[in-house]
RNA sequence: UCGGGGAUCGUCUAAUGGCAGGACAGCAGCCUUUGGAGCUGCUCAUCAAGGUUCGAAUCCUUGUCCCCGAACCA
């Protein structure tokens, strides 16, 4: 992979997908509910679903999942179409899951028609104790298997309104023994007299998550529906919705498209998880309520109205998830990755002025006249041409400096000011510092320096910024910093212990020059101290609130010690779980019940092996094909037990023994001209893969093919002076000591031999051929 | 009667039986009118043990660890 970012697994199932002609279109969706503000999170699921539907030229929808009137709000749902096209992407239609709410209880109906569904008017504990447990199967309650007619009829009373909340709901009727807990006869709508933010008071039964989620895709005609981990468990019941109602995509919300005959597909990718960063809605919603931050926009919120209040942009914020992929792995994403993409997109587009946190006086005693420098708006590294313009600077007398670029006895390697020692100030000259005045206590309150004439003949130390002392502007400067000071601060039971007490630092003294007022609608850099942006709510423009954005890069300043990071608690759950059942225990088992098996089983342990008799007597159908193959050729039972047992699964994927092509005959044929020299294990193996989708038989197939090895040096060397020829760059690497490199040699050799070539002649002589 | 997922540099992520690659972080050097940026180089990984194969991160076996699932939440 040279140029090309290697595809995220999800698009090369959607590449398979349209190579297979299951659909013609891909069409995604965005499906938050309205309960809280978009955070990075959401964020990178917006560019996996929109980025997939981006390019592949097919659709996104933005759909709100507003299926619980009591959490959701129209505030909510502003915030997130307004954060959803800030952050770059355009849904191709807004939708809500509420305007689907008469064609569900539409199908509902049809399915307790069908039997499918039924009223169970059990207690809510009721229903939990009889739902089982993970190791222990569910049982019916006494409503299940009253007749459809009778569901129906109290199915419409409840949407009548004349049930109170909680009286009843209505359930799927699946199969209460399900290991997958979800298919235990899921609730698929519970009443709640509730004013829906859109619906107003037209319903007061509203559909669970697990039917209206389906429904709502399969009606939008989604192609892949993808969502996080954790809704692998609810895969099965996505299907069995979009199955049993028979629900079909909506015309008017296809756009015209022929319906594709596959119906949507649920794929599951890795939430992020954000070092330092707490990403649950309701948690983030307490952190709002209990007034620890100043809201959902807080500058410290991962939030997306946070960041961008912080002056984080759209493009960093993309950037970022391109950064971190999408995969299936749990994992836990370092934070320096997202302040990476900050600084990286920042340092292109922010313009570069001068501004003091906190000053300290320098007089520049043979400067009388006020006056005026010019300096670039960027380093000439990002503006070569200098073509993104200058601005003018405020010089006088009277300057300020960052007290920390002063020190009275410098360390080895300071490269400021000090006592004696000349700097240069950022676009307007150098200084050389001749006295430093105290005041009573002792502290330096003022450098009195020259500015010396250029070309300057002294060492100059380094470069420190200014602001003239009358000339500059005065503004407040919000110093952010991360919210939590433990790494994982969802492990935490009480949020209030790993609050980072400086998240927020408030600095009253800051001067910057006139050029930020008007420039700090969009982040700017104040050299060496950072980027910062003017506050969206509370700055002004006579009175200047800046936020700083991040730090700048700090190769100087020593790492501050990190707090040491909360351990995170083993799950009470996990510790408690039983161990599961491994495959052996499941053979051993059927062994126990089949005294078949457990013959073959006896006898085979001597002829074959222990792991080997375990193996292929464990199950009937492996035991039956093993049987009769060995059957057939007795004298090769080991080799035929080892293909059974290493390369058969592999040809079979994920099908099953008894639905392949391949015989017990035909398997001992092949094995035996393995076995004999005949074909290489290599012809063997794709021989094998043959036989098993379409059958036939592999003698005559050798024959009709001309399979048979080849091992003559007459007939090899041809080839491998082809492929050293092809690669002329990894001979030389091969030559100069990458001996790694005989693999890929022979491995191409095997392949331009068809598979053919006898690896151990191959070997032999691809070594000599890159000797010589 | 438990079921469903997942384990590759410190971190994130590639490699679909044939070169363990990239990015972030780290370290070193160069460069620099930002101790910024940039450039160059370096360090660093296949959960473990067996097996199959000329060749295994990849296939088989066993084991270990992590995540999810028993809301009238999504």
């Amino acid at each position: 992979m040279t140029d090309a970012r290697a595809k995220d697994f999800l698009r090369t199932i959607v590449d398979e997908d349209l190579a297979a002609g299951r659909h013609q279109h891909i069409a995604t969706r965005f499906p938050p509910e309205p309960n809280g503000y978009l955070h990075i999170g959401h964020a990178k699921a917006i560019c996996v679903d929109f980025g997939i539907a981006r390019d592949y030229g097919g659709t996104c929808n933005l759909r709100y999942d507003d299926t619980n009137p009591t959490k959701e709000e129209v505030e909510y749902v502003e915030s997130i179409e307004r954060d959803v096209r800030w952050l770059g992407f355009a849904p191709d239609r807004v939708l809500y899951a509420s305007d689907y709410f008469e064609e569900m209880y539409r199908l509902a109906e049809g399915l307790i028609e069908r039997g499918l569904a039924y009223v169970d008017e059990s207690t809510d504990d009721e229903i939990k104790a009889l739902r089982g447990s993970l190791t222990e199967p569910g049982r019916p309650s006494r409503w299940r298997d009253l007749p459809a007619a009778h569901h129906l009829a109290r199915f419409r009373e409840m949407r009548a309104g004349g049930l109170a909340d909680g009286a009843c709901v209505l359930r799927a009727k699946i199969d209460l023994t399900a290991s997958n807990m979800k298919m235990r006869d899921p609730l698929l709508y519970r009443i709640r007299h509730a004013h829906h933010h859109r619906t107003g008071d037209a319903w007061c039964i509203y559909p669970m998550y697990d039917y209206a989620h389906p429904l709502s895709d399969a009606l939008e005609g989604i192609s892949h529906s993808i969502c996080t981990l954790e809704f692998e468990n609810n895969r099965e019941l996505y299907d069995w919705v979009i199955a049993a109602t028979g629900v079909a995509p909506r015309a008017d919300l296809i756009g015209g498209r022929a319906p594709s005959k596959t119906p949507p597909r649920q794929y599951e990718f890795a939430r992020l998880v954000l070092e330092y960063t707490m990403m649950s809605k309701r948690k983030l919603l307490k952190l709002v309520q209990d007034g620890v931050v100043a809201g959902w926009d807080d500058p410290r919120m991962p939030t997306l109205a946070g960041m961008r209040r912080r002056g984080f942009t759209p493009e960093a914020i993309r950037s970022f998830c391109e950064l971190v992929g999408v995969a299936k792995n749990n994992s836990t994403v370092d934070v320096g990755k997202l302040e990476y993409a900050v600084r990286d997109d920042l340092n292109a587009r922010a313009p570069r002025l001068l501004g003091v946190l906190r000053p300290l006086a320098v007089t520049l005693t043979n400067v009388t006249e006020a006056s005026i420098v010019t300096g670039p708006l960027f380093p000439e590294d990002i503006d070569p041409t200098g073509a993104r313009g200058r601005r003018e600077l405020p010089l006088d007398r009277a300057l300020v400096i960052e007290a920390d670029d002063f020190a009275e006895a410098p360390p080895a390697g300071w490269k400021r000011l000090a006592p004696g020692r000349v700097v240069r100030l950022r676009h307007a000259g150098c200084v050389r510092c001749d006295e430093v005045i105290k005041d009573a206590a002792g502290a330096v309150v003022e450098l009195r320096c020259t500015l010396l004439p250029e070309p300057v003949t002294e060492k100059v130390a380094g470069v420190i910024h200014w602001v003239s002392a009358s000339r500059g502007v005065r503004c407040e400067v919000r110093l952010y910093d991360r919210l939590f000071n433990a790494a994982k601060p969802d492990a935490a039971e009480d949020v209030a212990t790993v609050l980072n007490p400086k998240s927020l630092e408030i600095v009253t003294t800051a001067i910057v020059e006139p050029a930020v007022v008007a420039r700090a609608k969009t982040p700017i850099q104040l050299e060496r101290v950072g980027y910062f942006i003017a506050d969206e709510v509370d700055s002004r423009p006579d009175a200047l609130v800046l936020n700083r954005v991040i730090t700048l890069r700090d190769s100087w300043a020593a790492a501050a010690a990190e707090a040491a990071p909360v351990v995170a608690k083993k799950s009470a759950r996990s510790a408690t779980r039983p161990d599961r059942k491994s495959a052996r225990e499941y053979r051993d088992e059927a062994r126990r019940r089949d005294e078949v098996l457990a013959a073959r089983h006896a006898a085979a342990v001597d002829a074959l092996g222990a792991d080997a008799a375990d193996l292929l007597h464990g199950d009937r159908a492996t035991s039956d094909f093993a049987s009769a193959a060995i059957a057939a050729a007795p004298a090769q039972a080991k080799a035929i037990a080892r293909w059974l047992i290493n390369e058969v699964p592999r040809a079979l994927g994920d099908g099953e023994l008894a639905d392949s092509a391949l015989t017990p005959a035909a398997l001992a044929a092949l094995v035996g001209l393995c076995d004999a020299g005949t074909i290489t294990a290599a012809v063997g193996k794709e021989l094998l893969a043959e036989l098993a989708t379409q059958g036939g038989d592999p003698v005559a197939l050798v024959d009709a093919r001309g399979l048979r090895q080849v091992a003559a040096t007459d007939d090899l060397a041809p080839i491998i002076a082809a492929v050293l020829a092809a690669n002329p760059a990894k001979v030389a690497e091969y030559r100069g000591g990458k001996t790694g490199l005989l693999g890929f040699f022979v491995g191409q050799v095997m392949k331009a031999s068809g598979g053919k070539a006898n690896p151990a002649s191959v070997n032999q002589l691809v070594a000599a051929a890159l000797a010589g």
